[in-house]
DNA sequence: CTGAAAGCGCTAACAC
DNA sequence: GTGTTAGCGCTTTCAG
């Protein structure tokens, strides 16, 4: 577990802070509104109106006010601001795991968007746990004007019970039907059965579906959506495997994909078909010439596989872009557009082919 | 560049907040100090001292506080307590670009040992700018008590004369020699070496170099280091091709590595090395065996690609840990350990072998 | 158009 | 032990 690289303690030593400033004091000792009132002569009152555009100051005041707060340094404190206007201009992101390059994709869609809102955006990460999840919102919740809770692994009532004691919340990767709570969804089952029927199409008969987080309600809707398909095509064997959602899970079933005779490998996301792949190639089982494998999500990566990876591809940055639409409306008291569902476009690569 | 997936519009259309509550009220309609005394019939002193487990107030007393907060529902306001405290318990990391696995775990590995200390993480990106990155960490660094700079793009001048203007601060990935901070670094010079002198062991003599950011230190670094070995080693040829630090980058440069006849390439990251093996893949160039191929970074994705990719490994994880600590320690006002540098480790795995 | 004053919710000396 | 009293720094009615 540890990693055993020896730091190298250096000879230089470093201070508490830089010179002549008390170390706690640094960040709030900035000069105050007041300071600025005072120096200019006028009205904590107008500085404050000067400094926010407000009403109309006469101009040459707030020339004056602008002057000296340059010439003071003066920044407000976007704490006492806080306090006084009641939001904090920031947001926040829940995942399940910072690890996984789809969750990162959000994240990032949702912090550009907020950035050119002129918001903050605070991460957090639930490590898949339901129960941290759900306290990880109410708490960082309560830093924030609103929360983006993605991928929840919370079960459906347990979520929907959480919602209404969160302030503004959107949903992204789920979708609860009753909950009115804005939502960008993906629709996973169109998007497992175009998978499977790109493996259908091909003459695999043999499936194996490596599953995903037992708590993953997109593990769910897959599996579900799957076992639909099967149903309706006779000829179709479906083996489900249980997995995980990392690497290390697909890697570690590959041996179990071998046993399972499939040779059409359907992963709970790009991830494990990766994992699975590496597997697979130190079992010397060639993909696809021997195992056809398709991922899901079209992590940046998939396509610099070799060989390339065949998979659904999900809009990820979108993702995170709608899901701040939605919440920067919920702030401004507007009524966010209408929920939306993505739906997820094959993207045929290299890692499937016919069955051997 | 845009993404064509239609959106579906649903049939249900999303209030803007949950029924009965105003939408801006929301997240700050909760109950105040103050009614909590006046319903337990005491001082908000206190309920204060009470909720923060302060200076002996009688039990039962306590007691009763702590029973009308809990009936009450009450939470104290983070925003209040930060102005009355002077201090947020954020912390802030900016990154150059969150779509990097490297600057991801690092962030992982702070955002955990933030949250065990009770603290949240804000995160920024400055793709790449280094001005970006200037007006970020100042602007960010008000709302937090300390922060990160993960992989500073900034010139050392002008870094060294941002750090005194934000309040505490630790380096991650980058050491300013001259300059009082703490920060963690990594000994890429090193490691680069022991990449050259693996694929020189390995019989390689034409060396090409894919490098990185302009920007970037850790890219300067390297080129340096690697212009050293050649320097000693007279029949080793070196040759720099502009590239980048992304998979497309990677891609976009493997003709270029043909081209070059170099049989041994040794890419800025794991990224740029997967983009090329990708790449080279495609005029089928096979790797190892016409072209062996070594990262940096060592990523999760580095083990299993195929083949699994040789790198210098760096304990990313570790980086935001350490980083977390000397952190908490400027924090608390007390001297942050010493300064750190980080040996990559050499992980010889599938993609390099002899030249042909 | 500008200033005075109240308050956002909480903490911390300082008295009692 | 507990309450009183000032703030933390900013915004915003409300007068003038």
């Amino acid at each position: 577990m540890a990693v055993d690289r020896d730091p190298v303690a250096l000879e230089q030593s470093t201070p508490a802070a830089p010179a002549g400033v008390a170390p706690g004091a640094a960040r709030l000792a900035g000069v105050t509104i007041s300071q600025v009132a005072q120096a200019a002569g006028v009205s904590r009152a107008t500085v404050s109106r000067v400094i926010n555009g407000r009403a109309s100051v006469a101009p040459e005041l707030a020339e004056r006010v602008r002057a000296t707060a340059a010439a003071l340094g003066y920044q407000p404190s976007p704490v006492a601001r806080s306090l006084a206007l009641g939001r904090t201009s920031t947001v926040a992101i829940i995942v399940p795991d910072l690890a996984n390059p789809m969750f990162q994709s959000v994240l990032r869609g949702l912090g550009r968007a907020a950035a050119a809102h002129g918001h903050r955006m605070i991460v957090a990460e639930s490590n898949e746990d339901p129960r941290e999840e759900a306290l990880l919102a109410v708490e960082v919740g309560r830093h924030c004007d609103g929360i983006v809770l993605a991928a929840s692994r919370l079960p459906d009532a347990e979520l929907a019970e959480l919602v209404p004691r969160l302030g503004p919340v959107v949903l992204v990767n789920r979708d609860i039907p009753g909950l009115a709570v804005p939502s960008i969804a993906v629709d996973y089952r169109a998007g497992i059965r175009d998978v499977a029927a790109h493996l259908i199409g091909l003459g695999h008969t043999r499936l194996a579906y490596l599953a995903g987080p037992p708590a993953s309600a997109a593990n769910r809707e897959r599996v579900h959506s799957l076992r639909g398909v099967v149903r309706e095509c006779r000829r179709v064997e479906l083996i489900e495997l249980e997995c995980g959602g990392t690497f290390a899970d697909g890697q570690a079933v590959a041996e179990a994909v071998i046993h399972s005779r499939a040779t059409g490998v359907i992963a709970f996301n790009d991830l494990v078909a990766f994992g699975a792949m590496g597997g697979l190639h130190e079992f010397g089982v060639a993909v696809p010439r021997q195992v056809s494998m398709v991922g899901f999500d079209d992590i940046p990566f998939a396509r610099f596989t070799t060989p390339p990876l065949t998979t659904a591809s999900v809009p990820q940055h979108e993702l995170g872009g709608q899901a701040w639409q939605r919440l920067w409306a919920l702030l401004q008291g507007r009524s966010p557009q209408h929920n939306v569902i993505f739906r997820p476009r094959l993207e045929v690569r290299g890692s499937t082919g016919p069955p051997p």
